[in-house]
DNA sequence: GGAATAGTGTCTGTTAGACACTATCTA
DNA sequence: TAGATAGTGTCTAACAGACACTATTCC
């Protein structure tokens, strides 16, 4: 009676299509970026979206949105993490269609972007200044995206991975108040992260305007992945 | 070259498989359990499973979620959230199948099991002394789910959905320790619990062995979502 | 009264947040 | 020296965590 995954017969029934999408966040002068292409084709012809495309029969998830993006921008290596799975029926004209978008943070000034065949262009555009109509329910997705990254960013050291391998704190404190949306107090900013123990002086300095910037590096137990740490309200746990 | 949403011809290409399956938690004797079937054919027959089933092309994936919940435990209207999707190759054996897994949780006492008919039996396990051998990858899938139940516990009043409509601070707490593997101050949780004006008094005491116990209940404009309790750390924001 | 459970009062160390201060560079 | 930016010292209110206490029931 029920269907289920029990007597499925693999050629029974109508198969909905599956794609990557991925959200490219990076840093350009100093405001949160994503990267859109601009299509060629109906539907949506001329529109912007997220990158993505159809995950083949023998990668898996993940292996799809990595390649996504190494086509897009030729970046490799990078944090990456699943966001949501989009799959309402008449989200794309053409078929079913469900999405399994991912996010990536990728160190901006390290790439150079590289326009595919199906695109027109490639753009990077800053978070609070997004093209109107994007294809698709592209805007749903990317509002989910940022409020993911906010959110984690309060509770991790994701951030890091928008930044150059050495870096100020000044720097990384102006990152964190560009995507927060919100002033922050630097000498407490910086006691907390003394307090963190996850950077590392390089001894270098970095000239500017004024008095010169201490350049930083993260301990490298700590560069991948979201070791813990709270921009307020530092937490004790041993746990986890 | 590439092949992208913009030149996808909807016939070209072999599509994946796409199914939901829903951890179920619950209380039972105060202790979390989650929701398996036993499967009666090929492949991982006689093995625990989570329940699930494969998507109809007119339904969204949270509404297939539901409808799975419903088939297997007869209920509806409870707090349901995506969790991941799992789309490895080879993670079953017939072809290929990327699941939308969903967690949800129900108020046990209300329900009655019914066994479908594509399962031998349907059954409640404690988190802890799960089946061995789990079908295809749902054992990662449960580890997934737990992981997840406890981290949101830390910071939202997910385990509210849990509770029957009334239910004393002792009891709460009990749950607490029971999802989180730990002790908690009662004071201190009692205390959190008063503050964070999201309990009700509802007059009502509950006999016991010793002093019997006021019942609360849930504030009518916090009791859906995940409205922000931290369980420790009581945070200010009033954003989001 | 004693056992069992429910519930409160209060001290202490930590720390987030505020803000005034000092330091070091360039022009 | 002034302007600009980097970085520090320190006070205070809030609160998590600890723990001893009181309250109300049943036997």
């Amino acid at each position: 009676m029920t269907e289920t995954a029990e007597n499925y017969d693999a050629t029974k029934y109508e198969r909905p299509s599956v794609t990557v999408d991925v959200v490219i966040f990076g840093l350009r002068s100093g405001r949160l970026h994503v990267l859109m292409v601009q299509r060629k084709h109906w539907p949506y012809a001329e529109h912007w979206a997220i990158p993505g495309g159809f995950v083949n029969m023998d990668e898996s998830l993940e292996m799809a949105a990595r390649r996504e993006l190494e086509e897009e921008t030729g970046v490799h290596d990078v944090y990456m993490e699943q966001l949501y799975t989009f799959g309402d029926p008449g989200r794309d004209p053409r078929t079913r269609v469900i999405s399994v978008a991912y996010f990536a943070l990728i160190r901006t000034e390290e790439q150079a972007l590289q326009v595919s065949d199906e695109s027109n262009d490639v753009c990077w555009f800053p978070v609070d200044e997004l093209p109107k109509d994007l294809a698709f329910d592209h805007e749903k997705i990317l509002r989910f995206a940022i409020d993911r990254l906010r959110s984690k960013l309060e509770y991790t050291t994701l951030a890091f991975q928008l930044l150059p391998k050495e870096f100020s704190l000044p720097k990384l404190k102006r990152i964190y108040e560009e995507i927060l949306g919100e002033q922050l107090d630097k000498a407490n900013f910086y006691r907390k992260l003394r307090d963190s123990d996850l950077l590392e002086d390089t001894g270098k300095l970095l000239n500017s305007r004024g008095r010169p910037a201490r350049l930083y590096r993260f301990r490298d137990s700590r560069i991948e992945g979201d070791f813990v740490f709270r921009y307020r309200e530092a937490k004790k746990k041993d746990e986890q």
